[in-house]
DNA sequence: TATACATATGAACACATGCTCATATACAAA
DNA sequence: TTTGTATATGAGCATGTGTTCATATGTATA
């Protein structure tokens, strides 16, 4: 938290406009955590390749050599991409002898991809 | 594109097990360009305070030293800020004399950050 | 056990990102 | 025009991120 006008002395630090507007939006923020947690989340999906990842287990279960192949990037790359979105209960798995098929942890994962489909098919 | 296992000579670079559905994944791949702006969209959202700028112009519209006050960070983080969120069409303005006020763009906006919210308080 | 394969992990590095500071632009009132 | 205020923009910097390489772990088969 830093002041912002502060060129003379016994200046009010505050210059904004609404202030009752300001406190209202600090009444109805999210929790700091889940703030954080959501921006964790929104992160996660906002790399173009985590994202081809997610679009791709919407269809069917791939195990981590599929994943690579498909987008064309080491399997150790799609390793540490799969690890956080686990971290985030994006993505689940399950074992077959030695391979590991990934697949979408929920349905609210697949819902949020199309709803900003649809959001980015609206704009010019 | 890398191969993968070279070790020996004449050995088939593919290690994939399930090359049908790699194939699969390709041809029900997202476009290479919306790929990259959804992409784009989701991180715009994944950052803390992009994310309660987002939040608090759900509720109301607000100008930028009111979220500079909210937040608290400088009115020109702010700014920078709002210029992404303008840019990928999540925010608008309208202008008041000096004064900007900010605006959610459209609604798909507010129901991504919900359904997301759904997703984070289903887990542990 | 030994070997092969599938995946995970840690280190290192190039690159991106978000912030602050300094400065520029835009509008309004004197 | 001049002054004041609100916002935008560019530079610079510290930190974060995604990748590859090298290596470790885990599982099945010989």
């Amino acid at each position: 938290m830093k002041e912002l006008t502060v060129n003379r002395n016994e200046q009010c630090a505050c210059r904004c406009i609404h202030q009752e507007r300001v406190d209202a939006a600090k009444d109805h923020a999210l929790p700091a955590r889940e703030n954080e947690q959501l921006a964790a989340l929104f992160k996660a999906m906002g790399d173009p390749n985590r994202l081809r990842i997610l679009w791709a287990l919407d269809r069917e279960e791939m195990c981590v050599c599929d994943l690579a192949q498909f987008i064309g990037i080491t399997e150790s790359a799609v390793s540490h991409q799969l690890r956080q979105l686990r971290q985030l209960f994006l993505v689940a798995n399950r074992r077959e002898g030695p391979i590991l098929y990934y697949r979408l942890n929920d349905s609210h994962v697949s819902a949020l991809i199309h709803l900003a489909l649809e959001h980015l098919r609206e704009e010019p």
